[in-house]
DNA sequence: ATTATTTGACCGTC
DNA sequence: GACGGTCAAATAAT
C-alpha cells in the first residue's frame, strides 16, 4: 500500500504513536520484577507491539521505505510536502526543519507527545489564552544561557486522543537556534585563557569571571546534551530505517530537562511532576492487586515521559474511572485495545 | 537569599 | 480594537 495521501500519513502517525505509548508502558513494566500476571502483561504489549510493527510496516511498505531513505524525504512519501514537514517515525513526532520567517526569525514546528524533552533547558516566560484556541500557549525561552535567543511555544493539541488512552499532543514551535553551545565553547576559552594569563589564584580567577557573568556556576558539562533533532540529513537518513527499533526502544532521552511541576506538568521546566494517581493510591497496600498495581506503577513511571497525567485525567472523579478502565485492559488481554481507523478502541 | 514561575500589563502588528 | 508576544513585578519554591 502506497502512502499517496494525508489520511495514510495520519494513520501512520497514529499507529505509530501508538506503538510509542506502548513501548514507554512496556518498559515502565520491566523495571521492576515481574510475577505471572506481570508476565502476561509484558507479553500482551509485545504482541501488541508486534502487530503496531506489522500494521506500520504494511503502510510504510519496503519500496517506500527504500525510496525514502535515498531521497532522505520521509515527508514526501507521506505525502507531504518535503520542505515543510518531516515525521520522526521513532517517536510520532511531526517535525519541519528550520525555515526563516520575517516576523520570527528563524523557525521550526514540532508535533510531540513530549514537549519538553527536546535536550535543551528551558524557562517559562509568559502563556497566553489564544483565540479559538482550547489550551493556552506557553512560551520559553532558553535557560542554559541567558544569552542564546532559542525560544519555543508550546500549543496543546485537540484532545480527542485523551479518549482514546492516548497522550495529547503538542505543537511546538521553535524559534531561532540556540546558540548557547558557541557561546559556552567561547566562555570556555576565554576562562582559559584568563588562567593561563593571571597569576592570580584560580579561585579568585574564578570569582572574577563569575562576578562577570562569564563562568556559568550551574554549569555541568555532562548536560551538554545536543538537541535531539538537528534537521540534519544524517538523522533523516536513519529515521525511517530504524524507527521501528526505536520506537520499541522507547528512544527517550535522558531526563535532564524534564520540565513538570505539580502545578503544572505540561508547562513548568523542572521539577519532578508527581501524577495524581501516585500521589493518591501510589503504592499503597490497596494497590498490591496485581493489575491494579501494575497500571498504577505505569502511570507513575509513565509520568517520567512528562506526560501530563492530570490534565489526561482530570477531574478527579474522572480519573478513578479512567484508572479502573485501564486495569480492566489490563486483566483481559484480550480486549487490549484494538486499533481501528486509526484510532484506539 | 537566590532562582524560577505566574500573570496582568504593555507593545507592535494587522 | 483585537490579537499574539513579551516584559516585569509579585509570588512561590529551593
Amino acid at each position: 500500500m502506497a502512502l499517496d495521501d494525508q489520511r495514510d500519513a495520519n494513520k501512520l502517525f497514529d499507529v505509530l504513536a501508538g506503538g510509542y505509548d506502548l513501548s514507554i508502558r512496556l518498559q515502565a513494566l520491566l523495571s521492576s520484577p515481574l510475577d505471572i500476571r506481570g508476565q502476561q502483561a509484558a507479553m500482551a504489549f509485545s504482541l501488541e507491539l508486534s502487530r503496531v510493527f506489522k500494521e506500520s510496516m504494511s503502510l510504510l511498505n519496503c519500496s517506500t521505505v527504500t525510496t525514502v531513505a535515498k531521497t532522505n524525504s520521509a515527508a514526501g512519501a507521506l505525502g507531504i510536502p518535503a520542505r515543510d514537514k518531516r515525521i520522526r517515525i521513532d517517536t510520532g513526532e511531526v517535525v519541519t526543519p528550520f525555515k526563516k520567517s520575517r516576523e520570527e526569525g528563524v523557525t521550526r514546528k514540532e508535533i510531540t507527545p513530549t514537549p519538553h524533552k527536546d535536550g535543551y533547558e528551558w524557562r517559562k516566560y509568559g502563556q497566553k489564552n489564544i483565540q479559538n484556541c482550547k489550551f493556552v500557549r506557553y512560551y520559553f525561552k532558553c535557560n542554559r544561557d541567558r544569552r542564546c535567543e532559542a525560544k519555543k511555544k508550546v500549543q496543546q493539541q485537540d484532545d480527542r486522543r485523551r479518549d482514546l488512552l492516548l497522550p495529547p499532543l503538542f505543537e511546538v514551535t521553535y524559534v531561532n537556534e540556540h546558540t548557547c553551545h558557541v557561546l559556552r565553547a567561547n566562555d570556555d576559552a576565554a576562562a582559559a585563557r584568563y588562567r593561563t594569563m593571571s597569576s592570580s589564584p584560580r579561585r579568585t580567577t574564578t570569582n572574577h569571571f563569575r562576578a562577570f557573568g562569564v563562568v556559568d556556576t550551574a554549569r555541568n558539562d555532562d548536560e551538554m546534551l545536543p538537541p535531539r533533532f538537528v534537521g540534519g540529513s544524517a538523522e533523516e537518513n536513519e529515521a525511517i530505517v530504524s524507527c521501528l527499533t526505536a520506537v520499541i526502544g522507547g528512544a527517550l532521552p535522558p531526563p535532564a530537562a524534564a520540565e513538570a511541576s505539580a502545578r503544572d506538568p505540561a508547562a513548568a521546566s523542572s521539577a519532578c511532576y508527581v501524577p495524581p494517581q501516585q500521589q493518591a493510591a501510589g503504592h499503597s497496600a490497596a494497590d498490591d492487586d496485581g493489575a491494579a498495581m501494575m497500571v498504577t506503577m505505569m502511570m507513575a513511571e509513565s509520568s517520567d515521559t512528562g506526560f501530563p497525567w492530570d490534565r489526561l485525567c482530570c477531574p478527579a472523579d474522572e480519573a478513578d474511572d479512567m484508572h479502573v478502565d485501564i486495569v480492566a485492559r489490563f486483566a483481559d488481554t484480550t480486549v487490549w485495545p484494538q486499533q481501528t481507523c486509526g484510532a484506539w478502541r
